[in-house]
RNA sequence: GGCGACGUGGCCAAGUGGCUAAGGCGAUGGUUUGCAAAACCAUUAUUCAUGGGUUCGAGUCCCAUCGUCGCCUCCA
């Protein structure tokens, strides 16, 4: 099986084989941290996590990179608004993005590397273009000149004398070409800065994710990741300015992620879905709706619909979404409940699971088969430009395969056998598919019953309940139920037992 | 004005040349249940924005039209 991605230089889908066998270097483009992220910001994160967890599977040594801009403009005008230093502000927005990252399961990045952290870098890559004549300095400022770079506009396919028209004039006008853009910007003696050969300033846009990118990765790596709206003119002069730093290639493989657009209702009844962004205001923050949401629902949502494809955020689709996921938890837990041991533990080995087949009866040999002919499926979407969607939709499948099996074979109530061993592994195979996500790593925590005292007072209710059925009592134990109900708590009537969740 | 993406059932969403168009949410009926819940079963797109074309064959390729969104300016 071979991996297929789409690269935004052909425009097609490549076979992915990386710079160096064995080993893949990816890097993303972090948040500009002015402001608290919003939902788009963990779109990157969570799908190039998952895609290094996928890349680890198959035996890669990975290494991610996703980098914090800390300094520029609006960051500086926002310190301002807000009379703390550039640094405070991006201490405070960086630990909220951590955070968040953090409860999403965002947990294989090697290293978060800081624009601030890495001026040096920049200045010798500034120098490196300014000795390859492909940069100049104009009264303090330094551009790159495009003039020098050979197939400038290679990435987003664009001329730079087409976008004249219609768009906005450009400031800059000591600039040699209007498209020439900024590697180092002059500073006040007041403002945050560095001092350069140039004099004091900080660096422009762009260069920070180029020297950043090549001291971890190389100046040749495999992948680099980012939204789509990057791709011009950010990722295209990230390529201009590296590639005419060191004249070897930069990335090998670019992947661009679809934005994520939110769904409103307006007056007239009319649904509209609009990109979600800073600066238009439109914005759902991450810090609000991991309050209100599972993290392991946001990120089993955004992995829900293929990465380069749009996402329209909304209440409603989360909830569906919601809703899907813990279909999948419940099976889980059914498995769990009924053989009363680890279903998030590993799948054994294969045979183990062949041992499983020993009896050989057709119902079980068609569970084996299905299961395994799902692992394949699961594995072969991945393969398949990073198919998140198409993979996560086996383990519905699975899912409801399971239940049926167990439902045929009635091993809700049965004795211990050789169907329920299958059963567990079956369940083994969700878990474990569901972790090259980095889904279904382990048990909700809301599904965690509260604390000792709520769990005795609920054996109580529960006996007292069942006593009540038992007599034939069905007012009371409907009572019971109902009231339970009324504070979120869900009683189940199962075979021979009751169970209870907190909703 | 230039460049690009997208338009699949009530909603979300896979599928990019070939059996009867995955899957999820929702809905309806059924099995089960004391009644529920959960689970399972059945039904829910003669059709993939529209109109042409290529092909033995198209949701899938080409052209046109309409619509939505994005980039060209800070943006994940």
């Amino acid at each position: 099986m071979a991996l297929r991605l789409y690269n935004t230089l052909s425009k097609q889908k490549e076979l992915f084989e990386p710079v160096n066998p064995g080993k893949v270097g990816i890097y993303v483009c972090g948040p500009t941290v002015y402001k608290d992220s919003h939902i788009g910001h963990a779109v990157g994160p969570v799908i190039f996590d998952a895609l290094k967890k996928f890349l680890q599977y198959k035996g890669y040594d990975v290494t991610l990179v996703i980098n914090i801009t800390d300094v520029d403009d609006k960051l500086i005008i926002e310190a301002g608004n807000r009379g703390i230093s550039v640094k405070e502000l991006a201490a405070e927005v960086s630990a909220g993005y951590f955070d968040a990252m953090d409860l999403l399961g965002v947990d294989s990045i090697d290293h978060y590397p800081r624009a601030t952290d890495h001026i040096t870098e920049i200045i010798n890559m500034i120098q490196q273009l300014a000795e390859n004549e492909a940069a100049y300095a104009v009264d303090g400022d330094v551009y790159c000149d495009i003039s020098k770079v050979k197939d400038y506009g290679k990435l987003s396919h664009r001329k730079s004398e087409d976008q004249l028209e219609g768009s906005r004039q450009l400031s800059g006008n000591e600039k040699r070409n209007p498209a020439d853009f900024a590697l180092w910007k002059k500073a006040q003696p007041d403002e945050i800065g560095w001092d350069s050969p140039w004099g004091y300033g900080r660096p422009g846009w762009h260069i920070e994710c180029s020297a950043m990118s090549m001291k971890f990765l190389g100046e040749t790596f495999d992948i680099h990741g980012g939204g789509l709206d990057l791709i011009f003119p950010h990722h295209e002069n990230e390529i201009a300015q590296s590639e005419t730093a060191t004249c070897k290639p930069f990335a090998k493989y670019w992947m661009h992620n679809g934005l994520t657009r939110l769904k409103t209702k307006a007056a007239s009844g009319e649904w509209k879905a609009e990109k979600m962004s800073k600066s238009l205001g439109n914005i759902k923050t991450l810090k609000s709706l991991l309050a209100e949401v599972s993290p392991a629902v946001i990120r089993f949502f955004l992995l829900s619909t293929h990465y380069r494809r749009p996402i329209d955020f909304s209440e409603e689709s989360i909830i569906a979404t919601q809703k899907g996921m813990m279909n999948i938890y419940r099976t889980l837990e059914r498995l769990t409940r009924i053989s009363k041991d680890d279903v998030y533990s590993d799948l054994f080995q294969a045979r183990c699971f062949e041992q499983a087949m020993d009896t050989d009866t057709d119902t079980d040999k068609q569970l084996f088969e299905y299961i395994t002919a799902g692992q394949l499926r699961f594995l072969e979407a991945l393969d398949d430009d990073f198919n998140t969607a198409g993979a996560i939709s086996v383990l519905y499948d699975l899912s409801s395969t399971i239940n049926k099996f167990i439902d045929d074979h009635q091993l809700e109530s049965a004795a211990s056998d050789n169907a329920k061993v299958l059963m567990l592994e079956s369940g083994r195979m969700i878990s474990t598919l569901g972790k090259i996500l980095g889904l279904f790593t382990g048990p909700l925590e809301s599904n965690e019953n509260s604390d000792q005292l709520s769990a005795q007072l609920m054996d109580i209710m529960i006996e007292l309940r069942a006593n009540a059925r038992k007599e034939k009592n069905f007012a009371l134990a409907d009572m019971i139920r109902d009231r339970l109900k009324a504070i979120d708590i869900v009683i189940e009537d199962r075979p021979g037992s009751t169970t209870w969740t907190k909703g």
